[in-house]
DNA sequence: TTGTACGCGTTATCAA
DNA sequence: TTGATAACGCGTACAA
């Protein structure tokens, strides 16, 4: 029950503290032979430093900060999996919390991070401003964020390419030769900034296709919002042939909605939907997405991460993640 | 960037550092003059205490380690997400880490853990043996464990019902008609260890119907694993007409093995998993499943944990968590 | 009611 | 190559 502390090695080795400590993060200023007996020691007595005790010194903590919406999306536990299995490979511990894409809460959960001292944050999609976001980066670093345009110094970029996503869904109605074309979003963003839905929509307008508010629907963004927004839109919208969804959940619960509303898919209404989570291929029909390499948004944020704590004062430059529209049967029955 | 420490609080209100600290931590023995003065200074200066500092002297980091196989599988986010909405009540920030089922991961995490000074560690699904167990609870304490028979006084038990859960799935069957049942299971547990697996198995002994090991096969608790196992067996068996499966992601496998066998669910085969996650009811057909409240398992297990934490010498009974059998199509189509 | 002095476990500095 | 000593920021006896 007692922890044992690096004075417990001291002693079994017959060395003194600081001599342990030089073992153990081997910085050289130490014969072999010493070192040989110090770590004999630490294994027999079984020692771990106190990670407290260290980041009191070090100012490192092993820590780093995960925050997305909702775990319950399958998007955030397969961008998760990358970042934690890049942070075990170093020995680093990740929190991951959600925001539930609520404002307050993902500044609470940001204080909360700080002050437990992580060694840094990545933000999967904020739902914070940009005078917020602002504001947070003067006092802390280093952030990774994924789409979010924010420039500053502290903040590294992680862009996925959601416009052109957008835009590939487009096109791939446009040319089976739908010209009705509805949009269930998020209603927890402006969909003015939806950079998905804004790629989706321009190409519509570039090609001359009806599009406006009115076949634009929003809710939250999970199964239920999205069952909710379509059924809504598809009632006040009847001539819609085709929907875009802000994420796979949504256009899960579009689905769904079609059917309890007689709708069949594809053969009365198209559906593609967004990250291309797991989930798509294991449902009937299948759903159509635009694909993100999600483990690698992972990995990429949390190396990036580490590189930057490793070099504070280097600015790196954003990145940016490619996107692909997969096709499926809710779009295509050529295709599975 | 500079951190602001209580030094800079005590010079900017003219007191001296405790002061300061009884200020903050509201503990009396102030004067409600200075104290308002101190929280002032505080404000202006934006001063939070530094965790870790503090938990050099108190002992505790206000944070906690949920350790279980793997959070791709959606059973996890739902405990975690229980985990994480009690924590945050608290103040509490939480680890997630993944073992993959692998004893050197997982021993090599909850050492981590500790190091961290975590001030308690939930594991959901151990893979260690009781032996190894045994030993890390005689370090550390408090520990939360699901579905384990391990008797120790840092151990808190939360069993899931799991022996009822594969009872009722087999007295299912066996109320169908089905004579020729088989099993899917984890390969990474004996599956004489796995209660669910148990109560299955002796109910059908119990009512006499052929079950050995040759209807058992196992295979990675995932979607993969679950495919191969259910191709593999219903290849060997072909005389199967139900499946009972470790978890729904295997279910979910083994549903797809069936269809790329040409076989049909369930005029062919009938097939029940376990743990009931938001999945069974999206697929078509739907999966019947034996229900468990995932997110209540986290909300106990969290304020167990909490629990124990502030009364460290109470020992506390363990806790059942009760289970459902819920019809799907996968089994009966007059059910939805 | 307030301030002083010490200790938590570790690393960094500097002298031996 | 080693060891003594001083931080790191905070809470807590104990003294004032």
């Amino acid at each position: 029950m007692k922890q044992v502390t690096i004075n417990d090695v001291a002693k079994a080795a017959g060395v003194s503290r600081q001599t342990v400590s030089r073992a153990m993060n081997d910085k050289g200023e130490i014969s072999e032979e010493t070192k040989e007996r110090v770590l004999t020691a630490v294994r027999e007595l079984g020692y771990r430093p106190n990670r407290m005790a260290q980041s009191m010194v070090t100012r490192r903590t092993g820590t780093v900060g995960l925050v997305f919406s909702d775990i319950l999306n399958p998007f955030f536990p397969e961008v998760a999996r990358g970042v934690q299995d890049v942070a075990r490979e170093q020995e680093y511990n990740v929190f991951l919390c959600n925001t539930d894409d609520d404002p307050k809460v993902e500044t609470q959960i940001l204080q909360s991070l700080v002050a437990q001292g992580v060694d840094g944050i990545i933000i999967l999609g904020s739902c914070l401003g940009a005078k917020a976001l602002l504001e947070f980066a003067d006092t802390y670093h280093p952030i990774i964020m994924t789409n979010r345009f924010v420039n500053h110094p502290n903040i590294n970029q992680l862009i996925v390419d959601n416009i052109r996503g957008g835009a590939l869904a487009a096109e791939h109605f446009i040319q089976q030769g739908h010209t009705q074309v509805g949009i269930i979003t998020n209603e927890n963003i402006s969909y003015s900034r939806v950079r998905r839905v804004q790629g989706f929509f321009n190409t519509l307008l570039q090609h001359n296709l009806p599009c406006d508010e009115s076949v634009i629907a929003t809710g939250a963004p999970t199964l239920a919002g999205g069952y909710a927004a379509a059924k809504h839109l598809l009632t006040h919208q009847p001539q819609l042939t085709a929907l875009f969804a802000y994420n796979d959940l949504m256009a899960l619960g579009a689905m769904r909605a079609c059917r309890d509303m007689g709708l069949d898919i594809p053969e009365h209404v198209s559906i593609i939907g967004f990250d291309d989570i797991h989930l798509t291929s294991i449902v009937s029909p299948s759903l159509s997405s635009v694909r993100v390499d999600k483990y690698m948004i992972g990995t990429k944020a949390m190396t990036r991460l580490l590189e930057m704590v490793a070099r504070p004062d280097t600015i790196f430059p954003w990145q940016e993640m490619p996107v692909e529209l997969v096709l499926r049967e809710s779009t295509c029955l050529t295709f599975s």
